[in-house]
DNA sequence: CATGAATGAGAATTCATTCAT
DNA sequence: GATGAATGAATTCTCATTCAT
C-alpha cells in the first residue's frame, strides 16, 4: 500500500520530497552528532556535518528540544509498542516488565548524553518529558501493575519513578568507564522490585 | 592536639592564619553558590559572593574540579569514616552497608548538581572520580565483602559500579519532581542485592 | 472611461487581471504590515500576511523601496494634483501653501516609520526621494514661488528643503509622545516662512 | 590642587588609572565609529577601532545607550551651562534662546544618527532620552518662559516640542544632501516662534 | 598575593536573498 | 510564474582564563 500522506491527502505534497530527504538528512547528522558529543552539540555542528546551513536546522526545528525529540521519536515508538506485545509473549508480567525495560536499556545506553538532557532540569528539555517519559510511563505503569496484580512485586512503585531511576542508571554509562556497567546495575534495580 | 589535617595529611602545614581564612571564606561562598546555582554556576558569581577577584580564586583552585572537591571533602571524609563505624556497631554487615549508603545517599540529595557533574563525562570532571568515588569506593568495598561473606547478598557486585548507581539515582533529585524519590529507588537497588 | 492611470501613465498597460490582483494584494498586506511593524518589517512578514511566498515579493518589488513606492504612489500623486487645485481655489499663494503642506503632513504622520526611512541615508531609500520628494517637491516650489512673487513669505527658500523639513518635523510623531504635535510644529516653521 | 579622587576619597584608586584611560580611547573609538557608521555600528566595529575586545566595552557600557549617553556627556552638559549664560548676557530673551537653539543644532549636526537614534522609538534608547532631552528640556523651557514673558514669542510652545523639533530637523543633515541646511530650516522654526 | 580589567573564542539566532522544483 | 526551502553573513552577548598593576 502506498503512503497516505503522498498519494491522497496531502494537497501540495510535490517539493515536500526532497525536503523531507534533506530532514532525513539532518536527522542523521543530529544523531551522529548527539553521538560524539552529547545532546548540547552547538546546533553549527550539526549544520556542518549536514552540509546545510544553519537556518536550515531552525527551519526545521525550532528549539533544540524538537530536534532531539525528532530523532529519537521513532525509537520511543517502538518501545512504546513493545509494551503488550511483551506482556502477551512472556511467562509471566514480571518477565514483561524485565524485558521491556531491557529494551529501554538498549535505548538509552547508546544515547550519549540524552539520560543526562532529560534529567537536567533545563526548561528547553522540558518538552523532552511530554515526548518521552509520558509516552513510556504509561506503558512502564501497565506492566508494573501487571505484576503487582500477579504478586510477583512490591506494591507502591511508579511507572515514572522506575523509567527515571533506569535512565539516571543509564546516564554515563556511555562514557567508557569499564567498572560500570549500567545493564547490571538496573537488573539489580528489577531484582528490588521483588523484594519485599 | 593540632588539627589533625593540617598536622598529618596535608604535605604543607605552613600556611598563614589569614591565608587559610580566606579560603574559608572561598569555600563558604562556592558551597552557598553550589546550592543556589549548582556547580556551573560562573567563577565571577563564586567570586562576588565571597568579596574577592576572580584571580584569587584561580590561584587556590586552579580547575573547578578542585574548587569543587574541597567544597564537599569534609562530608566526604566524614563518610568514609563512617563505614568501619557502621561495620562495628550494626547487627549485620548487610544492615551496616544499607545505613552507609543511605548515609552517602543524604550527602548527594543536598548537592545540587554534584551528581550530575560526577557523572557528566566531562574531563575537567575527571579528578572528582579521584577525589570522591575512589576515596569512598574501597569503604563500600569492605561492606560488600562483608555482606559477601556473611553470605546476605549475591556476589560479583563491585564498590565502584554501586557507588556509581547510586550517585546517578540521585541525580536529578533535586530537581524537584515530585514523582521521583531518588532515597526510595536506591532502597530498591540495595534491595536487589540481596535477590539471587 | 478606462482608469486613467493605466490608460494613460502605465507604460505596460497589457498586465493580465489576475497578476494585478495578485499585486494589489501584496500592496495591501505591505501597508497593513508597515503600519504595524513600520517600513522595515521583515519581507517573510508581509509574504506571510499576503500568503504568498517571498519569492513573489520579490519578483514584484525587487527592492524594499521599490515596494514602499508602490505602496505610497497614489496618495503622493493626490497630493501632486492638489497643489494646482490649491493655488486656484484659496484666497493666497500662502493660504495655498499652508494647505498643501497640511495635506502633506496628513500623508506622513500616518504613514509609521515612512519619514523615518526617507530620512535615514540608507543608500536602499535613495529611491525614495526620487519617487516622493522628486515629485513633490515641483509642486512644492511652484506654490513658494506664488507666494514669493506675491511678496508673503521671505525669498530664497527651496522646495526641497522644506519638504525635507517637513518631513523630518514628521518624523517619530507617531511613536506617541504626547507631547509631541508635529503639525503644531510644521505650523511654526510655516508661520517663519512669513517672517521677514 | 590634586585630584580628589585619586588623592584622598578613594580607597583603591591606584589601577583605575589606567582603565580610564581605557574607557577614554573607548569613547574616542566610539564616537569616531558613531561618525563613520552613526551609532548603530556593530559593537564589534567599535571594538576592534578601539585596539580591545568586545568584552571590554560590554564591561564597561552594558548597553548601547550607557556608550552613547556616555560620548555626547560632554557636550550636552555644556549645552545645559550655557542656558543660563545666554540669558544673562543677549540683549533679550528671545536672542539668548535663538543663540542656545543654534548652539544645539551645532551639536547635533556633527553628530552622526544620533538625532535618528533619539526618535527611534526604540525601547533601547529610552534611556537617551532621559539622560539628554530631559537634561535639556528645561533649560530650554526657562528660556521660552523668559522670551515668552517678554512677549517676544506666541505663547503656549513647550520645551519638549521645540527641542524634539529641533532635534528632527537636524536629522538627516548630516547624510550631505547638499540641497538642505538644517541650520536655516531651523532659523525658520525658531523664527515662527515669533509669528502670531 | 590579590585584584579585576581585558581578552576573544564560542554559541544562538535572525533575515535578506537566491534558486530548485 | 509562484513557492518556500536553503543559505550564511551578521550581530549580540557570555564567560573562562590570563596578566598587568
Amino acid at each position: 500500500m502506498a503512503d497516505l500522506e503522498d498519494g491522497s491527502t496531502s494537497p501540495a505534497p510535490r517539493k515536500r520530497a526532497d525536503a523531507r530527504r534533506n530532514e532525513k538528512t539532518l536527522l542523521d547528522a543530529a544523531a551522529a552528532a548527539f553521538v560524539t558529543s552529547g545532546v548540547d552539540v552547538p546546533v553549527r555542528d550539526i549544520a556542518a556535518k549536514a552540509g546545510v546551513g544553519v537556518g536550515t536546522i531552525y527551519r526545521h526545528f525550532p528549539t533544540r528540544a524538537d530536534l532531539i525529540v525528532a530523532v529519537y521519536q521513532h525509537q520511543v515508538e517502538a518501545c512504546v509498542q513493545a509494551g503488550p506485545a511483551l506482556l502477551a509473549s512472556s511467562s509471566t508480567p514480571y518477565a514483561a516488565l524485565a524485558a521491556w525495560i531491557d529494551l529501554f536499556v538498549d535505548f538509552l545506553v547508546t544515547k550519549h548524553g540524552l539520560a543526562k538532557a532529560m534529567q537536567s532540569g533545563d526548561s528547553a528539555y522540558q518538552s523532552l518529558h511530554g515526548s518521552f517519559i509520558d509516552r513510556l510511563v504509561p506503558v512502564c505503569g501497565q506492566l508494573l501493575e501487571a505484576a503487582g496484580a500477579a504478586g510477583e512485586i512490591r506494591p507502591g512503585i511508579g511507572g515514572f519513578e522506575l523509567m527515571f531511576a533506569v535512565g539516571n542508571l543509564c546516564s554515563g554509562a556511555d562514557y567508557g568507564d569499564a567498572r560500570y556497567d549500567a545493564r547490571r546495575m538496573v537488573d539489580l534495580l528489577v531484582a528490588g522490585l521483588r523484594a519485599g
